[in-house]
DNA sequence: TCAAAATCGTTAGCTATGAAACGATATTAC
DNA sequence: GTAATATCGTTTCATAGCTAACGATTTTGA
């Protein structure tokens, strides 16, 4: 492969999308989530728990685009530190709700405002308008890779 | 926290570009990787030493943003799959350089290939120019938070 | 009706990942 | 010169994360 048929502006863009996103979990990790022993994945699970209350595991797996395996785990996890709770479903026994529980709503009462401080502060380097601009053009990136 | 205090488009960014992120490391593992039995950072670390040919780990632990452990780790990895080896300086002892072998040089030229088509493919929908607009802004990200 | 197919969540077995502790080595301070 | 300090990579131990296989359940089709 010829260097002059490098397209380095695709390679530009997929290099740095990807090093934004490592670096902004690590720092949520490290500065947020690291107090109550929260990965990246758990947090957003737990957050999709204190908007919906209770959402089906396979639903879980769309929402955070894990596999269904690591979902499993994971809840498992959390339920082990009470943050929520695992539940059959009685008409179609196939299907597990989990739950958010109260202690898992004191915990997102105190991350998020603190979660959304660090985002603020990541992005702080932008105008408002690139933010816009940029979450569009990532929008569609979004859209036609059905990502 | 009340909703109005919200900053979206900061939320907005931030969600997308995990979600991009997220969503082209699976494509990649899917679609490209996995003939080989490769992750995401084991390319990374392998594509490293396709250019550099000898790193020490130190700085491939610096160069794909992970912890010297997971380097350990998948150096390990690869060196039983035969794709690079590890040799202690003579120098100092302390430090371990890592090489590529002649059958990761065969890897990475059979696999970049398809990458690289793979990147291209992802930003597809976006303009050149679009694409030069997000990676100069990604570029203030990065270099704001020193990621 | 009831066997085949589809759906769902968990388990098994593997690699990846980080923090902390550790062991070996090198550097610094006095 | 040597004791304290710093540096570096590995190991340990826990969770995360994937695919594939599985077991239970429900739906479908003839």
């Amino acid at each position: 492969m010829p260097l002059d048929s490098l397209h380095l502006d695709a390679v530009s863009v997929v290099t740095n999308i990807y090093r934004v996103a490592q670096g902004l979990r690590n720092k949520m990790e490290r500065e947020v989530l690291s107090t109550h022993g929260l990965s990246w994945t758990s947090f957003s699970i737990l957050y999709d728990l204190w908007i919906w209350e209770s959402v089906e595991t396979k639903k879980l797996a769309e929402l955070t685009a894990v596999s269904k395996a690591t979902i499993s785990n994971i809840t498992k996890t959390l339920e082990r530190k009470e943050f929520c709770y695992r539940k059959t479903d009685i008409r179609d026994r196939r299907i597990t709700y989990v739950t958010i529980t109260d202690k898992g709503k004191e915990i997102m009462e105190e991350l998020y405002p603190q979660f959304h401080k660090g985002e603020i502060e990541i992005v702080s380097s932008l105008t408002v308008e690139e933010q816009k601009n940029v979450s569009e053009i990532l929008r569609r990136v979004i859209r036609e890779n059905k990502f």
